[in-house]
DNA sequence: CAAAAAATCATGGAAAAAGGGGAGTTATTT
DNA sequence: AAATAACTCCCCTTTTTCCATGATTTTTTG
């Protein structure tokens, strides 16, 4: 029996290319795509993919949330990570999400098809590089690992709140906000919010 | 006689999506990939293609600045830009920077035949989209217009300096650097520079 | 359960940005 | 040649961030 194939990524060039990858393997029974979250939600209402290869940018909501999601609805349904990006925190959100795996943007047709045949099996497939990157926490690459609230406010900062507005969208004291952000700072090494923005936005954190 | 193509694309499942979009296309003659700037050009020392694929983001340059330099030095060769942003200040830079026309990351395997054929022969091609989106002025993507000087300070903010520091390594004065800053932030409709940041780094303005 | 991590709150002061206004000098384009 | 845009410079006030230091409570985790 063929393996159900979704794959949910903004990127039309990505799902075509895959797409044309994966065309060739009797194994394989494609499903179409979603290029968000909301129709990747709406598709899995009426159909029933095995394996969903998601990408960690998505318009509406981070790869990541929407793997939360579809596995609290969907437990059956594996997912295979999909991102340009070798982070070794974004891996790790990604497992700790619910992915099976994570398949780099400089997998091969014959990586992406053994990863596809071992998270449907319910094992584990994580590509070379993240296998790699995940052997050595001594190379970070720079990006700091930030608490959940952390990345709250940032994201409120970088929507142009000032501590004091935030602090009073979340309810909590002014000199909180500071704090969290002065340990954003240290945590970023970044002289400034404005820099530490940039960094953000590129690692696409927020 | 067929058209060589390169592509130069940090993205490796985009070069192998294209590459299969591209393989049974008899006019093609695939001459393969780069993933950044230098490595582009290395090859270019080397061979000469007719037309080369360039995506807008490159680890170490971006493509608008990689297309001046291929077009300086390399005035025979056809750039078609690749890229999954339709903003029209992006489109306008890359053809403002010599690039013969515009694919959109949604482009289909048709789309991009027709994007190589064309513009090989020296004419300009832009994907259906693009051409929407140079028609209608109207609909601003929110992306300001900034001048050369506006963008030097905005990089210089984004990589943390204060206006006093930028205004020494440009040899004016702080008020000035301020006012720059201002009519960033008016510019922007940004309220301070976090948000303003934010949205530069998501558009790939800086 | 104990230890570690995260989240909370605070004071006081220095530095920088934001907001408002005004104005002259070069370039560039029409 | 005139108009427009770009770049330059200045003053003043208020707001906000940044920095140093310290501490308590809550939550998570080994």
């Amino acid at each position: 029996m063929a393996i159900k194939v979704f794959i949910v990524d903004d990127h039309y060039m990505v799902i075509e290319g895959i797409h044309s990858l994966l065309q060739n393997e009797k194994n394989i029974e494609w499903m179409g795509h979603a290029t968000n979250a909301a129709s990747c939600i709406a598709f899995l209402q009426q159909q029933t993919p095995d394996v969903i290869l998601m990408d960690i940018n998505l318009p509406d909501k981070s790869g990541i949330d929407l793997c939360r999601e579809v596995k609290e609805n969907f437990p059956g349904i594996f997912i295979l990570g999909l991102s340009t990006f070798n982070q070794q925190s974004f891996i790790e959100k990604m497992l700790g999400s619910g992915a099976s795996g994570y398949v780099l943007k400089n997998a091969t047709q014959e990586e992406l098809m053994e990863g596809i045949e071992t998270v449907v099996k319910g094992k584990q497939f994580l590509s070379f590089d993240a296998a790699l990157a995940l052997r050595k926490p001594d190379t970070n690459n720079n990006v700091p690992v930030i608490t959940r609230r952390e990345k709250e406010v940032l994201e409120l900062i970088a929507d142009g709140m000032t501590n004091n507005e935030i602090a009073q969208k979340l309810f909590i004291s002014t000199t909180t906000v500071d704090t969290h952000r002065k340990n954003l700072l240290a945590k970023f090494e970044a002289k400034n919010i404005a820099s530490l923005i940039k960094v953000a936005v590129q690692q696409h954190m927020i």
